[in-house]
RNA sequence: GGGUCGCUAGCUCAGUUGGCUAGAGCAUCUCGUUUACACCGAGAGGGUCGGGGGUUCGAGUCCCUCGCGACCCACCA
């Protein structure tokens, strides 16, 4: 080898450098025209060799779509890849690639997330650390310094996306406060509020008093867990009759505004009207009858504190109950809770008061129950409704939209229950809280007189604005990313890549973000975002656990792309994964992915010392006619058969990408490169050298790993001395699939594989005797005769040849090989033949009783009238063929 | 309370509309250094497809039922 190439493949020596490449050549840019490269029967060439062609040999994976389109969900701009990330990229970058490759337009648009909370509270913790606070600066001045905090780390999640091979348009790349995404977001403001699906309103929102902000629903983590139910007696105005109620929050009663009570309780009918006194705070209250109370739950007397708690919050409308906020913003009880508690935590007070009704012998029960407690997603810590003026959107009309798209099977959902999931979900979808009262994020367009009016305008760079002589301030708060990163799919694509042909992300942000893209392009666009979905399921570590911090069982692929490279991680998170399903990830895999990049890699090595530093490239496959003239031309048996098999893996490999079977396609490539190339192909070709065709396999095989294995394929594509250009932008020819594909003769292709089962079992044979040399003879048998070498070759016999005499496995020292159709024995030492004899034996056994079975079938009129003709005619071929084994292996025992 | 998914070889998983002898990788065992690769080559062992029932000529696949596990949703105070 005249060119030092290292034995292994190392991955660290050329990741950096074809990532360069690529990006130079600007091979993932967005192609802007539209002139699909379509060869195919349209050229009066294609048509020709098309109608030679047998419906099975038919191309069909050359892809019809207009175009192809993927939207990276944006990454953090201030975070690091998690290996969640990388699978996700890597599918991604998989389906681009190959589509890129089969010649579809194809469109990969990569993005930043602002990541509104997840940065701010990295970015406020860094603050506390310098000894300030938010309450030091303004908003503006807070939302420039967490931009530039941000614009710091940027280059390191792009580094990091680089690294994973990703091959997105990068001139396109978008990041979630750009201009054009703002004004989109505010045009859907804006017609929302003029549509009045928005509204501001005082709600109980989940407030997180550890960040100082309302939350989504969606946003909260509601946990199981073990409480107390305690009952408390009320004193009832004018008698000296209790009522008791039931509460988990005791804290809670010193907001009460009335006693609820249902209708139907004939328990508590007499009361219904009259006033209850609140413990320790002594407020008069009324007892109120609604729907709300559950009889049979607890006393079937409910208190009602319309300030803390949602459905209480619902009640006090219904009964127009003034609300008193006991709990403030800080999470620390408001001098509203009295002097005594206020100032208190939630759960000291909740101490005192239990106290203080104990100590007034208030306390009837205390009961040990289960129940839901919503937490801050974020912080861990409890999540406190409370009372909060926000923007909110009335969901239900977009829900009710975007559950008939999906019911209609509009859009497409990988796996397909997902789109069951979401229509659930979709069902019972309750307002949006929009508002979030942290600075980063884009601000929301609404400015407030003194009165109290709100008016939309665009220009949040201002603070205050005027309009018609009155002054109105701008609302501090800003967007909750899912609403802003929702309308992405409108306002990020190229011209002419809408909608979005896939759009591949995690299952876990099926709601917060999948439900919002259809619902807000639906109403914005009345066109959905995507035309599939294809949701991936969690990486868990080796036992199948949830990756996290606290275990300490979190894999950085940044140090795994280090040590083993890019491919073998992409390989490794790709193998054994189907949609939707959450899947253990360990270094077994990623190891199996490297070695796989090692033997291209060697295979390659072994074609450049076989064709030769100087090799001039061939010029096509050569039809008939065209024969030596430079043209990739197929002489043995095994060749006719190499071909078969790439140019049947595309089609196979085409086939299972459609329907993103990602991990079948992977095994498919797998099994193609390392058993049929490199198992049989290269090592038959050490003998023949058949150097275009040499060439031709392995452009072929590096051309099918690339979407698999990017940065490998396009090191060696650029090693190779007689290609050129770059791999990545490689497309397959169809005109040249066609010939290729024409000079298969069947015959040759059926001929290898009946030498190839006779080879496997020559090895096995070989395998089980002592060691030594044996000489193998072959009788009338044109395939052995014709390949004789290669037999030699690849079962590593010592000796082959020829004898007309008739041996049929008389003589001790002769051993026949028993397989279907062929003629041949082993010379051995008389003893080993014994052994083997008892091996057939066995063999005879089990293929008599699979005849009894296939013969049972056949009688069964019932199997011969209603199974398929073909599936019948297939039997009964089985069949002959092993009772004709079955009479070989007869004879060899009863000569023997 | 409602919903979704899963249970196939020691491990991680394939198995499309029911149809030849249920597959792959890893792991295990045996043999091997044949001029690309030990990140290798040749071979072997290993499964009553979670249990039970049903439909069918035929079930890992469809239906019912039970069991186990994972996850999601929900305002039982």
């Amino acid at each position: 080898m005249s060119k030092k190439l290292s034995k292994a493949y190392e991955p660290q020596n050329f990741e950096p450098t074809v990532y360069q490449l690529w990006e130079q050549g600007k091979v993932f840019a967005t192609p802007k025209s539209f002139s699909t490269n379509k060869v195919s029967a349209e050229t009066p060439e294609g048509a020709k060799e098309e109608q030679k062609l047998s419906d099975r040999q038919r191309l069909s994976n050359f892809q019809n779509d207009h175009h192809f389109s993927i939207l990276m969900p944006p990454l953090n701009a201030n975070g690091n890849m998690h290996i969640g990330h990388s699978l996700a990229v890597s599918l991604q970058d998989i389906l681009c690639r190959w589509k890129r490759s089969n010649g579809v337009p194809t469109s990969y648009i990569p993005g930043l997330d602002h990541a509104g909370l997840e940065t701010w509270v990295v970015f406020e913790r860094k603050l506390n650390e310098q000894g300030k606070s938010r309450f030091d600066y303004d908003r503006d001045t807070l939302y420039k310094m967490t931009w530039d905090f941000v614009e710091e780390h940027k280059s390191n999640i792009e580094l990091q996306m680089r690294a994973s091979g990703i091959g997105a348009d990068w001139d396109s790349q978008f990041y979630t406060l750009d201009a054009n995404i703002r004004d989109q977001v505010y045009e859907t403001f804006h017609k929302m509020w003029q549509d009045g699906l928005i509204y501001r309103g005082e709600r109980i929102v989940n407030y997180s008093t550890k960040y100082q902000t309302g939350y989504a629903d969606i946003e909260v983590d509601y946990k199981e867990e073990k409480g107390f139910l305690w009952d408390v007696a009320y004193d009832i105005k004018g008698t000296d009759q209790k009522i008791v109620v039931s509460t988990t929050r005791p804290e809670t009663i010193l907001g009460d505004t009335a006693v609820a009570v249902s209708p139907e309780d004939s328990r508590y009918r007499d009361l219904i009207g009259a006033s209850a006194i609140v413990p320790l705070v002594g407020r008069e209250i009324p007892i109120i009858a609604d729907e709300y109370a559950d009889p049979t739950y607890g006393t079937g007397a409910v208190k009602i504190t319309p300030a803390h708690d949602p459905n209480d919050f619902e009640v006090g409308n219904r009964h127009d109950l003034p609300r008193i906020t006991v709990i403030g913003y800080d999470g620390l009880m408001t001098p509203e809770a009295g002097q005594d508690f206020a100032g208190l935590t939630v759960e000291k007070a909740r101490q005192k008061i239990l106290k203080d009704l104990e100590n007034e012998g208030r306390i009837v029960e205390k009961r040990k129950i289960v129940h839901t407690v919503g937490y801050d997603y974020k912080s861990g810590l409890p999540i406190q409704p409370l009372l909060k003026e926000q923007w909110f959107i009335n969901m239900r009309p977009l829900a009710k939209r975007a559950i008939e798209v999906i019911k209609s099977g509009r859009i497409k959902f990988y796996p397909e229950s997902k789109a069951t999931v979401l229509c659930n979900y979709l069902e019972n979808l309750r307002d949006w809280n929009l508002s979030r009262q942290i600075p980063w994020g884009i601000p929301i367009p609404a400015y407030r007189s003194e009165e109290g009016e709100w008016i939309f305008n665009a220009n949040t760079d201002q603070a205050q604005i005027e309009q018609g002589g009155i002054v109105y301030y701008r609302d501090e708060d800003v967007f909750d990313t899912w609403f802003s990163s929702g309308q992405l799919p409108i306002c990020v694509m190229p011209d002419g890549y809408t909608p979005i042909s896939v759009m591949e992300t995690g299952g876990d942000i099926l709601f917060p973000w999948v439900s919002r893209m259809i619902m807000l392009s639906l109403y914005m666009t009345d066109e959905v975002p995507f035309d599939e979905v294809y949701l991936h399921g969690m990486v868990l570590d080796e036992k199948g656990q949830k990756m996290s911090k606290s275990k300490g069982n979190v894999v950085n692929p940044m140090e795994t792309v280090a040590k083993y490279g890019s491919d073998a991680l992409r390989m490794g998170l790709v193998a054994s994964r189907s949609a939707g399903q959450s899947q253990a990830f360990g270094t077994d895999k990623v190891v199996a992915g490297r070695n796989l990049c090692n033997k291209l890699w060697n295979m390659s090595r072994l074609t450049i010392n076989l064709v030769g530093e100087n090799y001039i490239r061939y010029d096509g496959f050569a039809t008939d006619k065209e024969r030596g003239s430079g043209k990739v031309a197929l002489n043995e048996p095994i060749e006719h058969w190499i071909v078969a098999k790439c140019l049947m893996t595309k089609i196979n490999i085409d086939k299972l990408l459609d329907e993103y079977r990602f991990a079948e396609a992977a095994e498919v490539l797998y099994g193609l490169i390392w058993g049929d190339v490199a198992d049989w192909f290269l090592e038959s070709e050490k003998m023949y050298e058949n150097n275009d065709l040499l060439a031709w396999v392995l452009e072929y095989v590096l051309k099918l790993a690339h979407p698999f294995i990017p940065f490998a394929t396009e090191a060696i594509w650029q090693v190779l001395p007689w290609t050129d250009g770059i791999l990545a932008s490689e497309k397959w020819n169809e005109k040249d699939f066609i010939i290729a594909r024409a000079s298969v003769a069947e015959i040759s292709t059926i001929g290898f594989e009946r030498l190839q089962d006779f080879i496997i079992e020559t090895r096995r044979i070989l395998n089980d005797l002592p060691k030594g040399k044996y000489k193998l003879l072959y009788g009338q048998d044109e395939l052995l005769k014709t390949n004789e070498k290669l037999i030699q070759k690849l079962s590593h016999v010592h000796e082959i040849s020829f004898t007309d005499a008739i041996l049929e496995g008389r003589r001790k020292e002769i051993l026949p090989i028993v397989v279907e159709g062929r003629e041949a024995w082993l010379e051995v030492p008389a003893n080993v033949k014994e052994d083997y004899l008892s091996g057939v034996r066995t063999r005879l056994s089990i293929l008599e009783q699979e005849i009894a079975g296939l013969e049972r079938r056949l009688i069964n009129p019932n199997y011969v009238d209603k199974a398929p003709k073909e599936l019948v005619k297939e039997t009964e071929k089985t069949l002959s063929e092993k009772k004709s084994m079955a009479e070989k292996l007869c004879s060899y025992l009863g000569e023997g």
